[in-house]
DNA sequence: GCGGCTACTTGACCTCGGTCAAACAACTGC
DNA sequence: GCAGTTGTTTGACCGAGGTCAAGTAGCCGC
């Protein structure tokens, strides 16, 4: 971990995320104002579950896990964040105790916001509760898409799902980069990653073609049916 | 479905809700404007996945059931809300399209509040943004304590886990009346009814007895380890 | 090229929980 | 009381996916 300063690129994508687009820029400034900036490896911890933080986290670049401990060091992701998401705004609101522990799944540069000041900001401007109120709305349906799809359908419908969330709709045939490790992606479905990978064979023979990471998809009905 | 009036019982439950608690009468009173209230039977369906709506509804009395709709008329419940509980302000801020339906687990009596009159006051009053910011930071983690454990847990740990969470913390032994019917319960924990009757037997072996809705614990230690 | 590392895949095995069917219990209306 | 309905339990079966172990592929430094 080390200390950084905001560069232009660091602000154009704030700027673009969904939480501070909609805001004006003497907003943006006044929220970064005490914000810090700081360089992570791969698996480092950005807090633990149970932690008190005063902070609210913002991906500048890079890729972020939230996950739940369980028995034995077991580990389940709620979520996972990439560059342009903003994370445990919840604490803010909730006593400041994070219900979940936060690790950088690739090298990354993280924003930390100062909560306080977020919230005060909240209280004082209208626009800023709004932000927060959507950006709420839109991860409270995240997390309720991953129970649903946990719960109704089985691996290889799982994976068809994310592969068609990133297909261009209109499109029979197409192809894509993942954006991240199976690894990381299996995580994310709730899958151990040799669930991953027999599930991606089971879809070789809808027209699914894996390469590295390279996803091509020959027919998107196919897919649809599964 | 049938139309009613408020009464002052049904205003005494509004008023000591977790959302409505913090915020002065007279601003209840605002968002109460032009509310309506209807009663409920058991499986009448209050709003299907993909509708448009433009109420936030609030529980009275009786119980709700949140679901998402899979292949084959499969259902997914994603929350249960009893008495006293707000939902569907998702949509409020999301266009309007619901994302799941919702349909009455019991006879139940229902408030149906003007989401655009909501909305102006969040955006006029910050007391209403932080209250409905609250509101949303606390169904969040709902959902995530759900999608963790479906990950984490097997059935009968769910099912102690669900237990312990109606244990007043320090007793050793007690025991409580299941608040719905065990077809509920089963789907919140994602389970099937004969797997949460299954569950509910391994657990005898740690202290748990079942008569009807009464649950009784014997050994709260052992649940714990479970 | 080589060795060594890490990501990923495949196979064998086994456990959890879903499903179907049947028995049983509780509650309804009569 | 009785019959009919509905909620719950139990048994038998099986399929999805977790786990462990052994491979394979890609990649880096040399």
């Amino acid at each position: 971990m080390k200390t950084l300063q905001l560069t232009s690129s660091d602000r154009a994508i704030l700027v673009r995320s969904r939480f501070f687009a909609r805001l004006p820029h003497s907003t943006v400034d006044a929220i970064l104002e005490g914000a810090t900036l700081s360089s992570h490896e791969e698996h480092d911890v950005l807090f633990r579950q149970g932690d008190s933080i005063d902070d609210v986290f913002f991906v500048l670049s890079g890729l972020v896990r939230l996950y739940r401990l369980g028995k034995e060091g077991r580990e389940a992701d709620v979520a996972v964040f990439p560059k342009g998401e903003m994370f445990a705004e919840n604490a803010m609101f909730l006593g400041h105790r994070v219900t979940a522990s936060a690790e950088a799944a690739e090298a990354s540069i993280i924003l930390r916001l100062d909560s306080r000041k977020l919230r005060q900001l909240a209280a004082a401007d209208p626009e800023v509760a709004q932000a927060i109120i959507e950006h709420l709305c839109h991860r409270g349906k995240m997390t309720e898409d991953l129970l649903a799809e946990d719960r109704l359908l089985t691996a290889p419908q799982r994976v068809a799902s994310y592969i068609l969330s990133h297909c261009p709709n209109g499109s029979t045939s197409f192809s894509f980069r993942l954006p991240f490790q199976k690894n990381v992606l299996a995580g994310k479905l709730g899958l151990a990653p040799e669930a991953l990978s027999r599930a991606f064979s089971t879809l070789r023979q809808s027209g699914v073609t894996v390469k590295g990471r390279m996803i091509e998809i020959r027919d998107r009905q196919a897919l649809e049916r599964f």
